[in-house]
DNA sequence: TAAGTGTAGACTGTCGACAACGACCCAATA
DNA sequence: TATTGGGTCGTTGTCGACAGTCTACACTTA
């Protein structure tokens, strides 16, 4: 049978709120700091307390939320020294998988790299400035993805949730789409010519320099971005 | 007040069937592959379905089982690519935290690795390999602590967790235990004369070396240890 | 006033029962 | 013989109610 169909899921109730609370989070529109009351967030969404518990466990898991026994579950607050070590970590695993996928050495690697790289340059001319942060983070996902390490995704999926989180909450003045763009080039380049330590240099430059900048303005950032 | 009296905790029920379970999985106890039922294990613990939920959830975000909706949960599976994964992971994190407290520069941390390093010792010539795990693994936990990087040290915990369950299964051949303590102090050594390339250099052997160890004999490994 | 002692209220933790799901078996159908 | 449909059973998902815990604040007592 060919399967032009696509399988229509059957999520549990929890699942789909991990999802929605999830996404509040990362937005922003649940800030960092805000209380989240199993009774009251129950009722919200028109639930019973046990797979919203659930849910927010998962959240913990995450990193996302902090639940403390018997005192409840609030966003995580997100200090400048979790945003530096946020940053480390993270060039940290896209450097080791930048060498995974040097001593693999597979050809599809750099082409996959190098059509994304594509679609950036895509989205910089057409200066949709949100397409082109959804495609940044395809790249720096399909660098883990390629070194063929499921317990290093695993661990990235946690950082890098957090990531969108700082990115959403950061007022960051973006660098010119093109020289974003251009940046990516060079680290598909240098993967593909196999020369791991410019891969390794050019991708901590990348990671680095955004997060310092973001680091670097974090406490002076305006915190009303959503008016509630 | 003086505080003659420890705190007695109270524990959340959810958190004691963490603790119970992951003891179970961590020991063998419970083997990769193993069915975990809810109405089995809630009624063998004592206690209703919804804690005993909670548990198994945390266990799955700690990577110790996996979960399946609707379909539940079993003890993941460990195959050599795994312990491969977590080996090289390890030495990964390992590393970045002996950079890190390298450049900290703080004499502390020196000492307090050569301490752990003499106990080892004394383990080792009072020849308790039981002991002498121990401390290896306080040896390498130390150094996370020390890296002071609290998304490292959270990271950690889930690696750390699965390589003591690699250890429980796999049916090692120790190599000598003085052998092992001295190991550790040449990698403290390196480490309190901030000499990076070194420390890495040999954090990278002696982890590694122990992963090939017990990965090159994972598949031909007894698996009949806790006849039950 | 200050230290300690009882509330009351809001919240989280746990329970038992029921609903929903999926694997399996077996008969009916063509 | 191969496919369909329905039913059963073991299991997971969800619910509403109740028990346990913590905080805050009024209340004693000196």
């Amino acid at each position: 049978m060919s399967n032009r169909l696509n399988t229509l899921q059957n999520k549990p109730l929890r699942e789909r709120v991990v999802e929605t609370l999830r996404d509040a989070i990362l937005t922003g529109e649940l800030k960092p700091g805000e209380a989240l009351v199993e009774t009251d967030l129950a009722a919200q969404l028109g639930i019973s307390r046990a797979p919203l518990r659930e849910a927010l466990q998962q959240l913990s898991a995450e990193g996302l939320i902090e639940t403390i026994a018997y005192h409840g579950s609030r966003v995580k607050e997100l200090t400048r020294k979790d945003v530096e070590e946020l940053y480390s970590l993270r060039t940290m695993y896209e450097t080791f998988a930048a060498r995974r996928i040097i001593q693999n050495g597979s050809a599809d690697a750099a082409k996959r790299l190098h059509d994304i790289y594509e679609q950036m340059l895509d989205a910089s001319n057409a200066g949709d400035i949100r397409l082109l942060n959804m495609i940044d983070r395809s790249f720096h996902d399909a660098i883990i993805e390629l070194s063929d390490h499921s317990l290093l995704r695993f661990s990235w999926s946690h950082v890098s949730l957090r990531v969108r989180q700082v990115m959403a909450l950061s007022n960051r003045r973006m660098t010119s789409m093109n020289i974003i763009a251009q940046n990516h080039l060079r680290i598909a380049e240098a993967i593909a010519s196999g020369d791991v330590d410019l891969s390794v240099r050019l991708l901590e430059e990348h990671i680095a320099s955004a997060g310092d900048l973001i680091a670097s303005q974090w406490d002076k950032r305006s915190t009303d971005q959503t008016p509630s």
